[in-house]
DNA sequence: ATCATATTTCAGTTTTTTCAGAAATATCTG
DNA sequence: CAGATATTTCTGAAAAAACTGAAATATGAT
């Protein structure tokens, strides 16, 4: 696929982010691709078009598989795997705060869990940072379950939410 | 400081955690072991507790404090610089959602605009794509206009409406 | 001003991550 | 089943990041 400067430059600026946010370049670049293309590639002219190995390329695509960003189709009479980036600015934004919630959030809260068992019977620890622990547990409990509450409601609510921005405040206000 | 088993099992979560938001082990570790400590500490005892080294901890310092998460104090008749971390889970989450929220995204908006004027008169590349771009410059601005209003809430707010979880929908249904 | 102590900077080392290319495996076609 | 094509896995090289220890600089006390 060929690109224009203007592409390589969404492109470029992607994939310098994506370390930032925990993936790496490729993978970035892969999805920012991806995001833009009109029609699902093969993983041959992804390579191509942004000039890295096919290897990496194999990679970077499984690694969006796992976060759910990309899906793979086949196109008549190609044998080939292609591959199409969800475009619903929304539904990324959803998909990759799940992603990050279950790999930084989840791991966090179990943690957390362990240590105020270990404290219950710890003499040696001060009770003060046992309760530093415990607030942020507590702290913790409350965001997920926030997060758990908020990704149900349907998105056409959430982008009204959204939408109104400082306004919900007045709920609480009353 | 001597550290004791639960302590370091935090520690060192959180320093494994730190990568995947950015931050290194090193980092994240003086957080924590901040975060959780009963007093403001100097810079080599922090050094001592982690076993890093000392240049390591100075320079860890510098990044937190240019994160506002932790600040210089000084303790009567000691010279050294001591350090302490902010304790209220909520301000660390706001501060390090600002953070982010100036490393990732404020550049990814720019880049976005650029990418828009750009795209003014240029004809190859097709409108879908341009389209696409659009979309997600749109999006991120929206998301970004909502952070900065939400972000001025008094934090008694703040912590009612996500209390409240999905009910804050109720707002919108009518 | 001198000495002691604290902090930062810097150069080099170690570790980790990324990535390419080859080899191995799997899948499809006829 | 044989050959062709597609995909993944693996090994090692290259690049990037993290880290150390020493040297340089800064700060403060006497």
């Amino acid at each position: 696929m060929q690109l224009t400067p203007v592409m390589e430059r969404y492109i470029l600026h992607w994939g310098e982010m994506g370390t930032r946010w925990g993936v790496n370049r490729s993978v970035a670049q892969i999805h920012a691709l991806l995001y833009l293309a009109e029609r699902p590639l093969p993983a041959d002219e992804i390579a191509e078009s942004l000039g890295i190995a096919r290897s990496n390329v194999s990679n970077g695509l499984k690694e969006l598989q796992s976060w759910q960003l990309i899906s793979l189709t086949h196109v008549m009479g190609d044998r080939r795997d292609h591959f199409e980036a969800k475009k619903e600015t929304w539904d990324i934004l959803l998909t990759i705060v799940e992603g990050r919630k279950q790999r930084e959030i989840d791991p966090t809260l179990t943690m957390l869990r362990t240590c105020m068992t270990e404290a219950e019977d710890d003499t040696e620890t001060p009770e003060e940072i046992k309760q530093r622990i415990a607030d942020m547990l507590s702290f913790v409990e409350t965001l997920a379950g926030w997060y758990d509450q908020v990704k149900r409601l349907p998105k056409p609510t959430l982008i009204k939410l959204m939408q109104m921005g400082a306004k919900v405040a007045n709920v609480v206000k009353r």
